[in-house]
DNA sequence: ACAAAAGTGTTCTAGTTACACCCATGG
DNA sequence: CCATGGGTGTAACTAGAACACTTTTGT
């Protein structure tokens, strides 16, 4: 790191930072899915704005890193406090830092993406009085500042991420059916998958098992099955192609 | 953004920002390579710390983002500033900032990957009179800060590019072999790739052509390629997988 | 002549894709 | 009895891996 600039938090007499510091904040794309099978969507959670710039405007939540405070816990805690939701997979994206991109000045922003499970969408509204709302991932209001191309890159992530990892079981309940999986792994990835082979796959990877009940519903009931988190775990660990 | 401290560049009588920001840096893991064919290896630049805290340690070039300046902007400039270098490709890894990584309090670096061409290296004492070198990959000093950690991320972050993208043109001359494009993917990726199949499937791709000349040596000399940019660019375009 | 790197095809295997019919249930 | 989603196997194709010998040059 260059020493032109006294470094942050050096003690006594030395001069202060020169340059005005870009503020850091971190912002998060929160996204779920609704719906059942054959009718699922994906959905975004946005905040309205309650000042300027952008008052009234739809924005990804998101705020200032507090002192100390690692990255990740400031994107959870951001998203906890302005929407009331708990995250339960969360991982960077990128770090942006286009200038002019706020106009109050330099800020620099390091993006989150972040899955909900379907089940847990309690919104609490936020202690300063903002909405939280979900929108359907085709359909979004305006977004203010960059945030609709942050979104779009974290979009894009995702599909990446869902390629490779097992982001698809943050978003289900504990058990599930195999056309639940396979219609939550179309959604995100956006396009439709052979079901014959999708279930082959997943079956054959072992990281799934049988449990008793099934799924009951207005037709044919359906075998329900649970995560392996051991084998599932040594799976990834392989870095074998997951099957979809 | 949260607004709960006063945004950054608010005009006026609202109060400046309650909370110490933290510093934001930008650090490079600069790679290339020396040596040819059989002996090719993978080198990494450091410069050599002319403060405390580390004086006199190894460290990642680096610094701190200018005020309006876009962070792979702030990478390059750092770049070129302590090394004289000049990088041809450059891409993000990821901002880290976990608490206590810098003594001198809390500071979030975006950490950035750069490759140099073999024929480039000409290394500039930088103007603050520090020391820029080569090492090899293989057998570094100890590192300043966390500086360890970001050099592994960025080479495992550099690994996955590879097999994802064009890097490795950006570190061979404008005409080379494919015995030297095979060695430096050899080296990029860390392990051994078939001769023939690696053959076959560069010449397929189609993004190679062959130039007049050879490539003179101690023993049968080789033919000589060169790349086809506008071809290479709808290979990738296409996202079909590289050849290695 | 020999050492060293360049150059060249084929076979086998594994993984991916495409595809159509019967089954169980609720209404 | 019919509409809806659940459940199953096989054949064709494609991509990747393994593998050995001949050629050209410098010394």
């Amino acid at each position: 790191m260059s020493e032109k600039p006294a470094a942050y938090g050096e003690t006594g007499s030395r001069r202060t930072y020169e340059w005005p510091r870009p503020a850091l904040t971190v912002d998060v794309a929160v996204f779920s899915v609704i719906g059942t099978l054959n009718d699922l969507m994906l959905q975004v959670l946005l905040v309205e704005r309650a000042q300027e710039p952008f008052k009234g405007s739809w924005a990804l939540p998101g705020g200032f890193v507090h002192e100390n405070e690692d990255l990740g816990a400031a994107a959870a805690r951001e998203l906890l406090e302005e929407t009331g939701v708990r995250e339960s997979y969360l991982d960077q994206v990128a770090a942006i830092g286009t200038p002019g991109r706020d106009p109050r000045g330099h800020t620099v922003t390091v993006l989150h993406v972040a899955l909900i499970p379907a089940d847990k969408h309690d919104l609490v509204s936020s202690g300063d009085a903002r909405m939280a709302r979900w929108f359907p991932a085709a359909k979004l209001p305006p977004l203010a500042f960059d945030h609709a191309k942050l979104l779009e890159a974290a979009r894009d992530h995702l599909r990446r991420r869902i390629a490779a990892t097992p982001v698809c079981f943050e978003l289900l309940p504990a058990e599930f059916t195999l056309s639940e999986l396979q219609a939550l792994c179309e959604t995100l990835l956006g396009r439709a998958l052979d079901r014959r082979n999708f279930r082959r796959k997943v079956q054959d990877a072992g990281f799934l098992a049988k449990v008793k009940g099934q799924r009951e519903g207005k037709h044919r009931p359906a075998q329900l099955f649970k995560l392996l988190p051991k084998e599932f775990a040594r799976y990834v660990a392989q870095e074998r192609a997951l099957p979809w």
